[in-house]
DNA sequence: TATGAATGAGGATTCATTCAT
DNA sequence: GATGAATGAATCCTCATTCAT
């Protein structure tokens, strides 16, 4: 999570300074064609910044990744109890969780993340977390919402996985599968199956 | 879907035809590395055929990957009502169709097809079908399991379009959120949201 | 050492193939310029072969460093006495040692032995090894051509290893001190030293 | 030959002054790995100072080079006969000339020299001037030795010739061939030869 | 059908050098 | 003097693809 202030210099008329019209161009790169089908020199040319200059900024193709990846898939540093559960209405719950969902992420960083979670660690490893995160911020909102404790911590946890398996993949289930599947609907579904 | 025989040549003493070590070859590496990182000779070496043979069944690259998804994710022709619906037992209706699923795709071409199909039409389109194919049974599985209708059309829909999505992406939402989501586990969340 | 007989195929007008042609011009180019300053497009260029022609043979740059010192600095097979030793005249021993010098390496190979012998550690395993086997067969000889063993041991070690410096490095003393040191002369001032 | 004296900067915290840390690591790296494989930005690097200095003080990187060898390989103004010839005694005369060398050059300067002598012209001609001068000095030191001229002129040529090659290259003869070549052994192999 | 040499476009990366600050 | 972002030519290397045998 970069805070560096840069300055804006005289040879970047565009007034974004060139490392992040790099990752900007690379986001939507990656998002459309994948990781291995970009070339640097269309980043570069995207960005509207010399070839050299992506290599200044990131030694590596595989930094440029690592890099979207660090600082623009992040987990918000909320207070556990930022969402307000609210006892007896799991269902809008949930859809308060997935507005105010946690995940500072793009649709393409989505796809980047999903995309290339299987064959770069470092990727894979974020996406992890990320899952959790939610599968977490989850179980605890229905947990809140849920006072009674109807409905064994077992089942709490397999409607807690799927809303976050929802949650997190929905862009990809609906590109990939051509369907979308409304998180409201889901998260009325599990209230229903945890519920009287 | 092919289904011409080939004979076993005196150069192929795993008692494999070429064109099949060559599909296996690639199905392992697409998976393990991604279509566009696996290159054709490796490919071949792998597969202990020379280069030039690759290309001799498959003219281009992006051939062996239309192959192995023509190939290696057929959806069976099963007659609609295969998997029989039990009425009263959604839940076990919807195991069952997880156990006896259609999809006839090892977990490597599961792979394959997930992670190519935002960027290759082709893998896309045959996601899509499978997707609809999983979709479409789910929801016909859970009507007749719940005869009396109830539960409204729309939430039948999100029910099955739930189940379908975990059932399809396990493999991946196992592999990249490194959690498993058992299906058995959320048929019976979905016939609770379903049921009485 | 290589012996793989190369047909002659229709692409090759120079009648000398390909490989051959590529290790040629790169001797030539080293020698001249040193490995470093030597680009690949640059060997095939004047090997008259495409660039890629290049790695099909020596998947990277330095193993066309490695196979011109494996193919063309060979130490001949001689018997230990091929050079016959004239009892009570070393210098003339010395003399057609040098002129039946096992070394099988053109000046350009050895001007290359000698720069790269400092950062490439395979060159200069070659090259100590080139120059033991020198310093044994001119200590053998003159232990032959000096039966009586007048002068000890130590100067005549002394001796041999002067003459191999000599004789080895011949090339580049020329070169570099724009000076020649006519090995016949060295083996006739050694002879004084050791002889009568 | 500079003698411009660098005040110490306050951001010298080493205490020697930029250019003369750049001079030095740059020793080390040519010496350790070329002059084509050394980067100038690994110069800087190693020398603590940013890229950017490198070229205020050396325009361009072959300057570099070119400062090192007229700064660091002066042959010292020595008067003709600094190295007290002693009649009678050749072999001590060589090897007083061997310990008070004219050559201030360290072994990583020696080691530079030789390897670029054949690639760059300013550097062969400083190498052939101290291979001159050394040669120069010993076959003075010889006569002075050999008072009485036994041994022809000529034989004496290529005895200096050679002690010159031994002394100049010792550092390259060790490294290269595994060898030492003892400069006193020689010597004394030498008188040998040209004395009684 | 089988083989591997041949081809050249393209890709990641390096690097000397410039220059605004 | 000091600094490091900026530049683009050049480099090593990969790879899909062709084709003679």
């Amino acid at each position: 999570m970069r805070a560096v202030r840069r300055r804006r210099s005289s040879r970047d008329p565009q007034g974004t300074d060139a490392r992040t019209r790099i990752l900007d161009a690379a986001e939507a790169l990656f998002a459309e064609r994948g990781y291995d089908a970009t070339s640097t020199a269309r980043i570069a040319r995207q960005a509207g910044v010399p070839k050299g200059l992506v290599f200044h900024y990131f030694p590596q193709k595989i930094d440029v990744l690592v890099a979207l990846v660090d600082e623009r898939t992040a987990v918000e540093e909320l207070p556990e109890d930022a969402v307000e559960a609210l006892p007896g209405d799991p269902a809008g719950t949930l859809s308060r969780l997935a507005r105010r969902f946690p995940l500072r992420a793009s649709p393409a960083m989505r796809r980047i993340l999903f995309r290339e979670a299987g064959t770069h660690r470092s990727v894979g490893e974020r996406l992890g977390r990320l899952n959790g995160e939610v599968f977490r911020r989850a179980r605890r909102a229905l947990e809140l919402a849920l006072p009674g404790a109807r409905g064994d911590q077992a089942r709490l946890e397999v409607a807690a996985a799927t809303f976050a398996a929802v949650l997190i993949y929905q862009e990809n289930l609906a590109q990939l599968s051509g369907q979308h599947v409304d998180p409201d609907a889901v998260a009325e579904l599990i209230a229903h199956a945890l519920g009287a």
